[in-house]
RNA sequence: GGAGGCGUCGCCUAGUCCGGUCUAUGGCGCCCGCCUGCUAAGCGGGUUCGGGUUUUAUCGCCCGUCGAGGGUUCAAAUCCCUCCGCCUCCGCCA
């Protein structure tokens, strides 16, 4: 949500932001109006409720006729202030519809434009020369199936279509990313999380996809529980309607969790293997802190993305989305894309964002900062999304043999330096 | 799943039976000031959150806010209903 008072001050900012992301700019002034209007019915309704208030002291003091005098007069005052309360209500009602519609403001120096408008920020490490090596490299399926690491036809049979089992080796992998991934979160200060991840409407609605990206949401109808599709949203909810000494931030989680994703319109993409799952579990880095601090956080967590990928001695490349798929509550995001030998491209491994205060004003998160009180940001980073390192891993970590070498960090837990197919 | 209890502005708490000077009591903590060789104690003041208003620096004034939402009533912390959360006991269970 954006701030009215904001909107009020610099609509322009506002417009210019909707136009970027290719959103309707017209709801910034739909906003205004929306607000003139909630504020001309609260200066009705608190004139007559002050004037109710007065008239009520009076019949409680009053006795007799006079006291039935002031009952007649009262009772009409009554009926105009419950007008004038669902007045207010629905003027509410409405400015709240129209905020909720508008995304949060980006930051200047994302690159405007669409999806394949991205800025390459870039590139770590050298994608392999299969050819040079004299051999055809595998695809994470076929290396899966023959290390004994990934089953998906039993899944399939189980489960369905973008379900897996992850068996033996697999598991280990999981097990040993898991393990580096909290070592390094631990060290640098944040707070390991083991979260819910059947979450309330609420907590769903405030981190904010509900929206267009509710869609992608498993909802479990008897209950009016939702599955959360990352930690994120368990996460940024935890401090939901509560006011943070400022001399407490920044704070640093790192929630792990199933995410649970329908991959509604995705049909015919990726079906192939473990890209695109229902069900997969993510270590997700979530930072509280200061407005004013944001932009500094979002590089760090940037970095923090980093140095776990670069032990995995994974190539990849850093992208900067542009404005048109920022997604409506992130000003900023930055993406790493791993090298998929198999595919020839980069693929979506980690991505953060920079929510500044758009969640933390819907969740009610605010700082207290001497005598004010004000929003937090928020951010967010991907510290590990399970199957799709996996994916990176097998496929460039394959060798002739058929065989897949174990990136140093993850040998104890695996108890070896080379998974060999069974 | 069954039975019962509880939820008050940081924490504890008075008020709820019997609706109206409740404009929500008191204590602790915290903040400011006074006093004081220093500290402690003492004294005075302040201390929910949201919103409106004044050319929103400040001060002030006003409205809402007693877990949430409805209802009854001229009037609700107080009466009624629904929901949420916590606690206790019983049952079941990894």
């Amino acid at each position: 949500m954006l701030d009215i008072r904001q909107l009020r001050d610099d609509p322009d900012a506002a417009r210019r932001s909707q136009t970027a992301r290719g959103e309707d700019p017209s709801l910034v002034d739909a906003a205004l109006a929306a607000d003139e209007q909630r504020r001309s019915a609260i200066v009705t309704f608190e004139a007559l409720r002050s004037e109710q208030k007065s008239l009520g002291k009076q019949v409680a003091a009053a006795q007799g006729d006079e006291k039935q005098q002031l009952l007649a007069r009262t009772k009409e005052l009554a009926t105009e202030v419950k007008s004038a309360e669902v007045a207010v209500r629905e003027a509410e009602q409405r400015l709240s519809d129209v905020q909720l519609q508008l995304s949060n403001l980006v930051e200047p120096d994302a690159p405007v434009g669409g999806e394949e408008d991205f800025a390459v920020l870039e590139h770590v490490g050298t994608p392999r020369d299969f050819a040079a090596e004299g051999f055809e490299p595998k695809d994470h399926v076929d290396l899966g199936k023959a290390l004994g690491a990934i089953d998906v036809e039993r899944a399939a049979k189980v489960s369905g279509a973008r379900f897996y089992y992850l068996t033996g080796p697999g598991a280990l992998l999981e097990l040993a990313l898991v393990n580096v991934a909290i070592q390094q979160a631990v060290a640098a200060g944040f707070t390991p999380m083991i979260t819910p991840v059947l979450v309330k409407p609420a907590a769903m609605e405030g981190t904010g996809f509900l929206g267009q990206a509710a869609e992608n949401v498993f909802h479990l109808e008897q209950d009016d529980f939702y599955l959360i599709g990352t930690s994120e949203v368990s996460l940024a909810a935890y401090h939901s309607d509560e006011i943070l000494d400022a001399s407490t931030l920044p704070l640093h989680y790192a929630g792990i969790s199933t995410c649970f994703r329908r991959e509604a319109g995705t049909y015919g993409k990726d079906t192939r293997g473990i890209i695109r799952v229902h069900q997969f579990d993510k270590i997700e880095m979530f930072t509280f802190c200061a407005p004013e601090d944001a932009v500094a956080e979002h590089r760090k967590l940037l970095a923090w993305e980093r140095q776990f990928l670069d032990q995995l001695e994974i190539p990849y490349r850093v992208i900067d989305v542009a404005t048109g798929d920022l997604g409506s509550s992130a000003a900023r995001k930055f993406d790493i894309e791993a090298w998929i030998p198999t595919q020839g491209k980069y693929r979506e491994v980690t991505s953060t964002s920079n929510c500044t205060e758009f969640q933390a004003r819907r969740l009610g998160i605010r700082m207290r900062d001497g005598s004010t009180t004000r929003p937090v940001a928020t951010l967010n980073g991907t510290l590990v999304a399970i199957p799709r390192v996996i994916v990176a891993i097998l496929e460039n970590h394959q060798q002739a043999d058929g065989s897949v070498r174990v990136p140093e960090p993850l040998r104890g837990t695996l108890g070896t330096d080379v998974i060999a197919p069974i």
